[in-house]
DNA sequence: ACCCTGACTACCG
DNA sequence: CCGGTAGCCAGGG
């Protein structure tokens, strides 16, 4: 039963990422806020680290609460820079203007 | 059940 | 939004 809840949370997990528009970013505790479990942020970034293996969805367009990068996902600033995010640095997008206001 | 780990976060300072 | 600290909780061994 515990792997069929994990089935459903990756699913629900991998819906909202998928709703992230083009050119915007979110958080790790947005989508865990999206799905009702505001205190899995952590467990979302780890579904996202396997979600390439799961299919393919927009993970690059989520960061962390900083909008500091992924580690070990050296494309994903490439990836965001052609879909117009800025950065303020080379590991943080400018959160300011970019992130998703869950609309 | 216990311990460790992590693509996290809120809270100082 | 830097750095350190302390909660957090599902997974895997």
């Amino acid at each position: 039963m515990a792997a069929v809840m994990t089935e459903r949370l990756i699913y629900e997990i991998l819906s909202a990422v998928e709703e992230i528009p083009e050119g915007r970013v979110a958080t790790y505790g947005q989508i865990a806020r999206l799905i009702g479990r505001d205190k899995n942020a952590r467990l979302v970034g780890k579904v996202l680290s396997r979600a390439e293996y799961y299919g393919k969805y927009p993970c690059h367009r989520v960061v962390n609460h900083a909008g500091r990068l992924a580690p070990h996902f050296p494309e994903q600033r490439h990836l965001l820079e052609d879909e117009g995010v800025k950065f303020r640095d080379e590991t943080h997008v400018d959160m300011k203007k970019y992130q998703w206001d869950g609309t």
